[in-house]
DNA sequence: TGGGCTTGCGCC
DNA sequence: AAAGGGCGCAAGCCCA
């Protein structure tokens, strides 16, 4: 069973659908935490606008539930999608269901045709009107070729919208006296309103002195290049790696400043104060925020947390964290997807670089890694280039794949990931005649490349994202199911970081969860690529914090 | 003073 | 050693 849930001019109402879409009730809720505590226990899916608007009040009542449908994260993937492209959905102008998350509250006039049940699935929906929407989806997915594949990924995203807000709610622990610690350790105490912490303003002077440049600010670009300049430095900017390059006594203290102010503005007492509220660091994640699918977020950069500060990342007295990464996990879903036996074997043993070099095509690991990641970003030049013929003679599948979806970009077209989300229309970029200058046929021949290497990239980094949110919406479902206690008292994810999950746990569970944790990427690669024997082994650690892992 | 752009760097 | 994909954020800088 499906309920509907619609806010009507202040009202919550609810229609009740069966699984072959036919219509079972409609009513009024008065009480949403009730009626959704009473309905629970029949398991229906929750079909809303927007998880974020409806999911953080029944949280906060000490309501979960098991499954939604988050019609505006499936419309933008059924819009685009190359499954789903001759769909009423898909053939329909832009709407309100294409606008930003913000914009997508229903708003329907008094009287307008909210649940009309006899909606046709070929009209447009002129108002945010979610059974209407929800029919045309449901259209959408059964008259694709592939509705289990385009519907496991609406699956996906769903739970990963109901995973999103349980973590923010849960929050990851997080002690401000420790990220102090931290920080003093490496800054000096913290100064009074905006002066520089002692050590950094130490550093500051010896870079001032040996570039003889007493009033440099060294975070201004443009300053430091000019004093770079009279010191008779020439870069063309003042990147780390780049002045790496130079030999000269200043470099050294510069590159230490420039570390330690990142440290400072990025991630200083500043982020700690506006960002770490009660021992809890709740970022607002943000599902389906990458076009590739991969999650982004909002506030306190979590997904850029430096391993210099994990280290205040602490679980709550007889709690553990259990840290899961998937080895490898790109280069493996290339494997997969390319069915590329060789390559799906070479990483049978657990470590993928290691087979590579096993099997002869390089000679270390580290240019079988170098050799993977430019074929999957597209580089051309460097080691990485000049190991790419080689690569491709051991592994001629995957290497297709990846040159396939890189042509493909180049010509314009679009390209789908395993389980059907498709990349964003590009231009047809060899549209130049001989009026143009040669200047000009360079550029747009760069920029048909540069589309080609977010092309190639997207079928990678799109269908790993698809793996992870296979894999959290398997833990999440296991993790219920081996304790049945509220949310936060019970294991629960605090943490997700691409390819990596972070559950804090009562410190009696950690077996059982890391068990759980190998068993939900095991399923999660049957989900996506069915008996197909490749593997996703996990680096499980144990830790009090989060900064001894890895 | 505030918005938008660029630069640089953290994460995967 | 620094090429190639995806992000968010802070600071400087420029201009209205």
């Amino acid at each position: 069973m499906f309920i509907v849930l619609a806010r009507v001019d202040s009202r919550t109402m609810a229609a009740k659908i069966s699984d072959d879409g036919g219509a079972l009730g409609i009513e009024y809720v008065s009480d949403l935490a009730e009626f959704v505590r009473k309905e629970e226990p029949q398991h229906p899916r929750w079909v809303w606008d927007d998880t974020s608007t409806w999911y953080p009040e029944l949280l906060a009542a000490g309501i979960r539930i098991e499954r939604c449908f988050d019609l505006r994260l499936c419309h933008a993937i059924l819009r685009s999608s190359a499954l789903t492209a001759e769909s009423a959905l898909a053939t329909a102008p832009q709407g309100v269901w294409d606008a930003p998350a913000s914009v997508v509250t229903p708003r329907p006039e008094r009287g307008a045709a909210l649940f009309d049940l006899d909606v046709d699935p070929g009209a447009v929906p002129v108002l945010a009107d979610p059974l209407a929407e929800f029919t045309l989806q449901r259209a959408a997915v059964a008259g694709s070729a592939e509705p289990g594949r385009i519907g496991r990924l609406l699956a996906a995203e769903s739970a990963g919208a109901l995973i999103a807000a349980e973590m923010r709610f849960a929050g990851l622990p997080w002690r401000a006296d420790a990220h102090d610690a931290i920080l003093t350790s490496i800054l000096g105490s913290r100064p009074l309103e905006s002066a520089r912490p002692q050590k950094l303003q130490e550093i500051l002077e010896i870079v001032r002195e040996k570039l003889e440049s007493p009033d440099l600010n060294p975070d201004s670009p443009a300053d430091l290049l000019r004093a770079l300049g009279v010191a008779g430095l020439q870069v063309a900017s003042t990147r780390s790696w780049e002045l790496k390059q130079l030999k000269h006594p200043a470099i050294a203290p510069l590159l230490e400043y420039k570390k330690l102010a990142r440290l400072l503005s990025a991630n200083g007492w500043h982020w700690l104060d506006t960002w770490v509220v009660n021992g809890r660091f709740r970022p607002d994640y943000v599902p389906g925020g990458v076009v590739t699918g991969r999650w982004a977020t909002s506030g306190g950069g979590a997904l850029q947390l430096p391993k210099q500060v994990r280290g205040a990342v602490i679980a709550d007295e007889g709690w553990k964290f259990v840290v899961a990464d998937a080895s490898q996990l790109e280069p493996r879903i290339l494997a997969a997807m390319a069915g590329d036996r060789g390559m799906v074997e070479a990483g049978a043993t657990g470590d993928l670089y290691a087979g590579i070099v096993a099997s002869g095509a390089v000679e270390t690991r580290d240019q079988a890694k170098i050799a993977m990641l430019g074929a999957m970003y597209g580089a051309t030049t460097g080691e990485s280039g000049r190991l790419m013929p080689r690569l491709s003679q051991a592994y001629p599948r995957a290497i297709a794949k990846v040159e396939e979806a890189a042509r493909a970009g180049e010509r314009g077209e679009v390209v789908t990931t395993q389980l059907g989300r498709s990349s964003p229309p590009g231009q047809r970029f060899e549209g130049w005649n001989e009026a143009r200058s040669e200047a000009d046929t360079s550029r747009a021949r760069e920029r048909s490349r540069a589309w080609g290497r977010f092309t190639r990239n997207f079928i990678v980094q799109g269908t790993a994202a698809e793996w992870a949110l296979c894999w959290m919406a398997s833990i999440r479902r296991r993790l219920g199911e081996l304790d049945d206690r509220w949310l936060t008292d019970a294991p629960h994810l605090v943490f997700f970081l691409h390819d990596e999950v972070v559950v804090h746990t009562p410190a009696e569970l950690t077996v059982p969860v890391s068990v759980l944790l190998a068993d939900a990427a095991a399923e999660a690669g049957r989900l996506l690529f069915g008996e197909l024997p490749v593997t996703f082994p996990l680096t499980i650690a144990t830790v009090d914090n989060y900064g001894e892992a890895k």
